[in-house]
DNA sequence: CGCGACGTTGATTTGCCTCAACGATTGTGG
DNA sequence: CCACAATCGTTGAGGCAAATCAACGTCGCG
């Protein structure tokens, strides 16, 4: 069922049932929204099929993309289900998805009968960082030009997945702006 | 000796020595360079006194600092230390310091003799993680006034032993923009 | 004292945003 | 199956915020 979930990792079968007992199957169609700015963060979700986007609305009602999830990521308002404070992001569906959900009190039950889940899960933050970092570097050092083509040799299968706008969210452009460094590299 | 490190979780006499025992105190002059860009990172440090930054530089030498640290802060190029990749980052000192280190490879040892201490580390990034995601949100829909504004009440200890040319490479403008734009907050 | 480090101010340029209009494509109802 | 609307991307004109380039005042220190 959740197969990909931790195939870095090898665990027995009798771990593997445990595990998979606390994961919950949902079916999402695009548009729809699977946690809302406000609210109480109790699960993080992984990926089966599709794609979601997290999104921070500011005061002037803009949105502003903070990641893409596809295949096998995972997702989750983290900040919020870190500290048990409310959501101040949004995730929705922008392609209809297959996703499964762990609360967090299962996460931490988990951790302390399978402590090795923890070391996974540690890992997987520290990847989790290390991209966040990046990310901040490239919006630093990187012209709207640079981050694009970072954005398109980075994540090749998500620019298949998502419109333009969307990806002008991401990098912090309007679309117009976008639309016109597009152009410039086919020129190129 | 390292008293601030572990104040967040209780552990007992044996296993703070067996933890002490794997730090090694350094002292820092200004203007010293703790790790290196395209250096293996082995080391994570642990900020006793005094002031470091991590900043990166650009194709264009423009430096961009990343974060900077004071005391209890804990400090490395986290992705490159995780990952076991070079360094693409540096960290100095910018005010004298007393600063603890400890290998990866005694971080990794300890873990599995005392796992809590994989859970403190654990919660620990989670919150360095909330703080990047935090900033990625800023970056995205903040003006440069407002960045400014949030920095110095989120960091009023730090904006207190940095240079002002610092706050701007953390905020990613120019010295000149900076000025600008504190002039314009006093005569408000 | 004289020098370098730091911050400020002014003039000009540049990149992006805003506003507006308009093709192209997709989807939907008659 | 076509007509029409909505969605999406593109293009142009004008304005604004920040970068750049340059000069200068101030402070601390050898």
């Amino acid at each position: 069922m959740i197969s990909g979930i931790f195939k870095d990792i090898s665990f027995s079968q009798k771990e593997i049932t445990q595990i998979e007992s606390k994961f919950e199957k949902l079916t999402l169609k695009k548009g729809d929204t699977l946690l809302n700015a406000g609210k109480t963060v109790n699960h993080q979700y992984f990926i089966n099929s599709g794609c979601l986007r997290t999104y921070f609305v500011d005061n002037s009602a803009k949105d502003h993309i903070i990641q893409f999830a596809i295949k096998d990521w995972w997702i989750s308002d983290y900040t919020a289900f870190f500290t048990s404070s409310k959501a101040i992001m949004t995730i929705d569906c922008i392609q209809d998805a297959s996703v499964c959900r762990i609360s967090k009190v299962d996460m931490e039950s988990l951790y302390i009968e399978i402590p090795r889940l923890e070391t996974f899960f540690r890992k997987k933050m520290e990847g989790a960082f290390a991209g966040f970092q990046k990310r901040i570097i490239g919006n630093l050092s990187q012209s709207t030009k640079e981050k694009y083509s970072s954005f398109i040799s980075t994540y090749p299968n998500i620019e298949q997945s998502v419109k333009n706008y969307h990806i002008a969210s991401y990098l912090g452009v309007t679309t117009e702006t976008l639309s016109r460094v597009r152009k410039k590299l086919v020129q190129k």
